[in-house]
RNA sequence: GCCGAAGUGGCGGAAUGGCAGACGCGCCGCACUCAAAAUGCGGUGGGCAUCGCCCGUGUGGGUUCGAGUCCCACCUUCGGUACCA
């Protein structure tokens, strides 16, 4: 070891040791404890790693040198998510090609990540834009598309002005595109989909099952939303062979349905519209269709028009006025409601704008006749029916199965369940992303490519800003857009949209293992023996986005018989979020934190180290830059405390500090296992300022340290294990054991509370019984004073930690 | 509005219902030094103060011998989501 603790010769020197010896790059195939431990693979964007990856990172990578020092064989790959609109738009601006501006991020990332000292698989690495992957992307299309899975269809769909394609509807963020922040327009177009939505109710129900931080299952089931209702037909009056349909969550309150309101885009609106209605009417719709989703969906004033048609109440057998408003939206039940302005806001806000009957079908619950004060708001608790015929008299509850049960006698409705999921919109019109392998013939109609013929590639062109016709800039190349059919092998067309990049991401960790496999996605064997992941690790901003189409995809390989599990992931931990002093990290503020300034002043021990000293890894922490210098003196004194004593320390060490040792072992082991990395590092830190007080240290003390801080700063954790001339990698070393006998002190602080106030402290030797203790007790001056002259009523001990004295 | 998380020193944060503030930053003092940096040692919630005592974990109640921790109501901040019938 040298004079000084030097990190950055120190990191240089293990990062060569470790590629040379190749240690993490192992045989997968003879692995014997296989432990797949993923993060989130990282966009390389041109700025660099961002210091919210390296947060990731290294909150993943100790998880993963801590499995792999209790005897896993543990992959942990990295790869790249290259594709999608983000690189794009950022290749327009500067005016370069994407696939040139991917391969510097990507070699400068490559280069970060290296310092950062993770245990990387990189001969496992994988590239989304790599053909030799994205051919395998598309080949899943195909499976999808082949198992009914995958469907084109004309549906009022998310458009971005700015990225001049269409989202998806969790790439919509409070009406906004989530990749450039424009408000997003409603459009009507033919779009390929991904039936998520036959899913909903595993994908729902899977979540009970899973290991995964609460936050996400909680973000899923409320994007899910099954909510439970009937769909309910409403006949119209004149046509009475025709009728609307309505969902509704509250059919006990039929009754109390006095109008009916459609939405702008529904197709009744036309055929009900009066012709002296029909120019109100036409111009509201014409108005709402133009107007933005966000203004669209902004809840407020509830505008709307009268159509001039009726529809009959299948119930009530009263005819009631139809409506178009646009607080009913049209992608979601059927497009229409039954309003039931007593006991619906939306719908009692619509009825008193609009002069509309009011009818109160709901009681609260015990209501047993008289008089009821008139509405001022709806009523939308559940109660005791009222008004309502036969069903009058029942708890709402009940009303509504029967209410239900009789609706399906009548034929006039059923039950049914609604989600707020959507199919999952998987096209784009963009160039950067793999072309959907699908082909036009007017003789056949629509083709798949032949898996054979994957991957379908992307050209590369010169002019790939998009146009914003509705179309992909693939579409004006005649060398992409030519060809033959499959089929019939005749002149075709190809389909020139390409996949959303959501596509790329939902299924790299299938690769990883199978990485370089030139026959198929993922070879069976390797799959079966890695997966599914062990821990996953990642941000709480992809809980519906990643983390739902990811689900989706596994459980729908898996019922196509490609994969035996149907959840990819057991575990999955979300991590916090690093802020700066305080705040928000963003480029606005300028407050970003750029991690080759703490790699190159400090060394990427020091960095990681105190990254995960900053709070709970699963809450985040604030990042100062005052605060990294304590845990960079942890280190040098570290380092200088073993280097001091690395000759001299001898094997045997007192009993209390032998004590001691096992109970930092159990605490870091324990911390670690609970990703409460920065109670851990604080552990560590109190045993060296203890075992800086101490005149010799012992040889297997120090062993300790180096051992149990090999997780978090990996670098300085060799060098220290060398100087204690201890053979081998310290990543493969044992991680300590700790024997639960020696974690219990031999002398304990007991506290002796008088009415539950501090006022003495007793050492006693541990497992002291309570009749010594009370006795040492009650001859505590301390005690004394209080309890002279008042009654002692009873005791309460702990033991090892407290005895209580309680007086009358 | 709804869902979720969180409110503890000057700051980041720690505490199986049992010594509130571990560990670190910052600050103060001391040592080393001609001096400084670095390093080391000691101190550091507030108040009254004579031993000592009182107060203190967003606010108000409650349960308990004992509450930062459990229960009820409320306030604030952050994150997500929103006319979803």
């Amino acid at each position: 070891m040298d004079q000084k603790y030097d990190a950055a010769s120190v990191e240089r020197k293990w990062q060569e040791r470790w590629q040379e010896s190749g240690i993490y790059e192992f045989d997968l195939d003879k692995a014997t404890d296989p432990y797949y431990n993923l993060m989130m693979f990282p966009y390389p964007s041109a700025e660099g790693l961002h210091v919210g990856n390296v947060y990731a990172f290294t909150g993943a990578d100790i998880h993963g040198r801590f499995q792999a020092m209790r005897g896993h064989d543990v992959f942990e790959p990295m790869g790249f998510d290259a594709f999608g609109i983000h690189s794009e738009n950022f290749a327009i601006k500067r005016g370069v090609h994407p696939k040139t501006l991917i391969a510097q991020n990507v070699a400068h990332f490559r280069e970060q990540l290296h310092r950062l000292g993770g245990r990387f698989a990189w001969n496992h690495a994988v590239e989304t834009t790599d053909p030799d992957y994205y051919r395998w992307t598309q080949w899943i299309f195909l499976q999808l598309y082949k198992g009914g899975l995958a469907y084109k269809r004309k549906a009022p769909v998310n458009w971005c002005p700015s990225c001049k394609t269409v989202l998806a509807n969790e790439q919509v963020i409070s009406g906004r595109c989530e990749r450039c922040d424009t408000e997003v327009t409603q459009r009507e177009l033919e779009q390929w989909f991904f039936d998520i939505t036959r899913y909903a109710d595993r994908l729902l129900e899977n979540l009970d099952h899973l290991d995964w931080s609460e936050v996400i299952k909680t973000a899923q089931r409320n994007w899910i939303g099954r909510s439970e209702g009937a769909e309910l037909h409403f006949a119209l009056k004149d046509r009475p062979s025709q009728s609307i349909a309505v969902f509704t969550t509250r059919p006990d309150t039929v009754y109390g349905a006095t109008f009916l309101v459609l939405a702008p885009e529904h197709p009744l609106v036309a055929e009900l519209t009066s012709p002296d209605r029909k120019g109100e009417v036409d111009a509201y719709v014409s108005a709402a269709l133009d107007r933005k989703a966000e203004e669209r969906t902004a809840a407020g004033e509830k505008s709307g028009v009268f159509t001039g048609g009726h529809a009959v109440n299948p119930f009530s057998g009263k005819p009631v006025p139809v409506w178009v408003a646009e607080y009913v939206l049209w992608g979601y039940g059927t497009g229409a409601i039954m309003a039931v302005p007593g006991h619906d806001e939306r719908d009692f806000a619509f009825a008193t704008r609009h002069g509309l009957p009011i009818v109160r079908v709901v009681a609260p619950s015990g209501y047993q006749g008289g008089e009821l004060l008139e509405l001022t708001e709806a009523y939308t608790e559940y109660g005791t029916a009222i008004n309502s015929q036969e069903f009058s008299g029942l708890p709402t509850e009940q009303a509504k199965l029967a209410v239900i049960a009789r609706a399906e006698d009548l034929r006039v409705g059923s039950r049914r369940t609604s989600y707020h999921l959507r199919d999952w919109l998987i096209s784009r019109q963009r160039y950067w992303g793999p072309p959907i392998p699908m082909i036009y013939c007017k003789e056949c109609g629509l083709q798949p490519v032949r898996e054979e013929d994957l991957p379908v590639l992307l050209p590369d062109v010169v002019d790939f800003v998009p146009k914003g016709t509705g179309e992909s800039p693939l579409a004006a190349i005649p060398s992409f857009v030519e060809a033959t059919c499959p089929q019939c092998g005749g002149p075709a067309r190809r389909e020139t949209d390409v996949s959303d990049n959501f596509l790329d991401s939902a299924w790299y960790f299938l690769r990883y293992p199978s990485s370089g496999d030139a026959v198929r996605a993922f070879d069976p064997s390797r799959t079966q023996k890695w997966l599914p992941v062990d821990m996953y690790i990642g941000g709480k901003e992809h809980a519906v986005l990643h983390l739902l189409y990811t689900r989706f995809l596994c459980m729908a390989l898996h019922d196509l018989g490609f994969l035996s599990f149907e959840e990819p992931f057991q575990r999955f931990r979300a991590h916090g979020m690093i802020t700066r002093n305080g705040a928000k990290m963003s480029k606005s503020r300028g407050n970003v934190v750029n991690p080759d300034e703490f790699f190159d002043r400090y060394g990427a021990d020091t960095l990681r180290a105190y990254l995960m000293f900053t709070g709970p890894y699963e809450e985040g922490g604030d990042f100062s830059d005052h605060g990294i210098e304590g845990v960079h003196r942890f280190l040098h004194r570290l380092y200088h405390l073993v280097r001091e004593n690395a000759s001299a320390a001898q094997g045997a060490a007192r009993e209390e500090v032998v004590r001691r040792r096992h109970r930092l072992i159990r605490r870091v082991t324990e911390d670690i296992d609970g990703l409460k990395y920065n109670t851990a590092i604080a552990a560590l830190m109190e045993q060296l300022n203890f075992l800086q007080r101490e005149e010799q240290p012992s040889r297997e003390d120090l062993r300790t340290m180096a051992l149990l801080l090999a997780p978090f700063a990996p670098h300085i954790a060799e060098e220290l294990w060398e100087g204690l001339g201890e053979q081998g990698s310290v990543h493969a070393a044992h991680w300590p054991a700790y024997d639960p006998a020696l974690c219990q002190e031999d002398t304990v602080t007991i506290v002796v509370q008088v009415n539950g106030k501090l006022r003495d402290r007793l050492q006693v030797p541990s497992g002291t019984p309570e009749a010594v203790v009370r006795e040492a007790a009650l001859a505590s001056e301390a005690v004394a004073k209080h309890i002279e002259s008042v009654q002692t009523a009873r005791y309460v001990f702990v033991p090892d930690r407290l005895l209580n004295i309680v007086t009358r």
